[in-house]
DNA sequence: GAGACACTTTGATCCAGCGCAAACCGCGGC
DNA sequence: GCCGCGGTTTGCGCTGGATCAAAGTGTCTC
């Protein structure tokens, strides 16, 4: 394992407000991990050994039912904490975690958490953030999900993607790593059937452009109007 | 304002292993409310001034879509904390807060949290397991809304609240406030008209009985296989 | 550059659950 | 003890999307 610089993560939300000296101490218990596309980063009820910063590719977080039916939890971007279950007192992941494209991510042992909470306040607030951003999300799509079409979900999945990993392109703004119908479907409680004919059907009227695992939004602001049900005339 | 007995939070996982003069302290900063059913205790998009502690009583977390749409995110019992914005680095609230039933809450100005958190960390850190805990359910929810059917989806509801609040009587277990068909419509993303046939075709099955505002899970055992999907014979 | 595989499109059918409408209580108030 | 209101039941028709089926199409391998 070689030495980790600590540029690696400074200014990133978590270590906000640390002085180098702080940085290094941190990077020093940490492992840098590379991850290939499709593998897994951690496993659901795995027992967690440890936490993660992602430092560059895309991260599916899934939650899998009994019966084998997929749902993705959500996309983790580079510089964004991954499996700290440890951080709310869980011995285990709820979910699991794939990577999207190579990654690289960090892992600090889990049983260090404390450690580092107790030394760093600043990191251990910055991190409480995130889980109330994340329950904040997690409600706001249960809302979503109980009183909303489909066609409305999909969009709203989309415009979210768009915003956390969207790269400007000349036509429009592209999701940034390979995502399948399937995956658009199971981020939304559809099939891949109706996403098709949805994507088919907007690209028709010049909202998005899409092809293999790919997904161009052209004009988000029409789009923002169907994800809120304000229907566009024609 | 009355003076307030440590008894009254004594115990509570909040906070747990505080010394009979911590429990004073903390106190003396806060005020105790009465509040009456249908009253709201905070209001979505509201300023959060306070967070709260429900001593006596039932709330009801309900978020409104910008349509109008309500959906109940949970319902708050006696010894849970809400309205804690403040922990997760937000100053408005994201949900309204009702009274199922007259209530009884302790309220502590907003601006009191950090102190609070810093100078008792197994508050801090009780808190942020409380909205570890939260983190998961409301995840779950998204997963239950994205592959169960209706029928799934009210009988899960049900079970919850029977756990959450349940109230053993001769005929079975029954959740202890008033609650409406329209109240578990809300729950589940569903139309009160949906959830009154279920109901009535549960309680000819003998799973449940139910009246005006009033359910009792008479067989939690065969309500549970059917969440599950486990169709039951008959 | 041929073949295979994984992803996507499109068609046809079906049904769970919604929307609408109307009747039906149970309970509190006067 | 009657009235009225808020909650509940029930019937019926309709439709958004699921399911099933099969035919395209982009991309990687050898």
């Amino acid at each position: 394992m070689s030495r980790l610089d600590r540029s690696l993560i400074t200014g990133l939300p978590p270590f906000q407000g640390m002085t180098p000296a702080d940085l290094d101490r941190v990077l020093q218990q940490a492992r840098s991990l590379r991850i290939a596309k499709d593998q897994t980063v951690f496993e659901q009820e795995g027992e967690a050994h440890s936490f993660f910063l992602l430092l560059d590719g895309h991260v599916r977080v899934v939650k899998t039912t009994p019966d084998g039916q997929q749902v993705i939890v959500r996309y983790i971007s580079p510089g964004e904490l991954m499996g700290i279950a440890h951080a709310l007192g869980r011995t285990t992941y709820p979910a699991s975690a794939v990577a999207a494209v190579d990654c690289v991510v960090l892992a600090w042992p889990g049983n260090l958490w404390p450690d580092l909470a107790g030394s760093f306040p600043s990191f251990a607030t910055g991190t409480y953030k995130t889980v109330g951003a994340r329950l904040q999300e997690a409600q706001a799509r249960v809302v979503e999900l109980a009183t909303e079409q489909v066609e409305q979900r999909v969009a709203h999945a989309l415009l979210r993607l768009v915003k956390q990993t969207g790269r400007k392109t000349e036509e429009g703004i592209l999701i940034d790593f390979p995502i399948s119908r399937q995956d658009i479907a199971e981020m939304t409680g559809t099939t891949l059937h109706t996403v098709s004919r949805l994507l088919t059907a907007w690209e028709e009227r010049g909202l998005v452009k899409s092809g293999r695992q790919k997904v161009t939004v052209v004009e988000p602001h029409r789009l923002f109007a169907l994800a809120e049900g304000r229907a566009e005339k024609g």
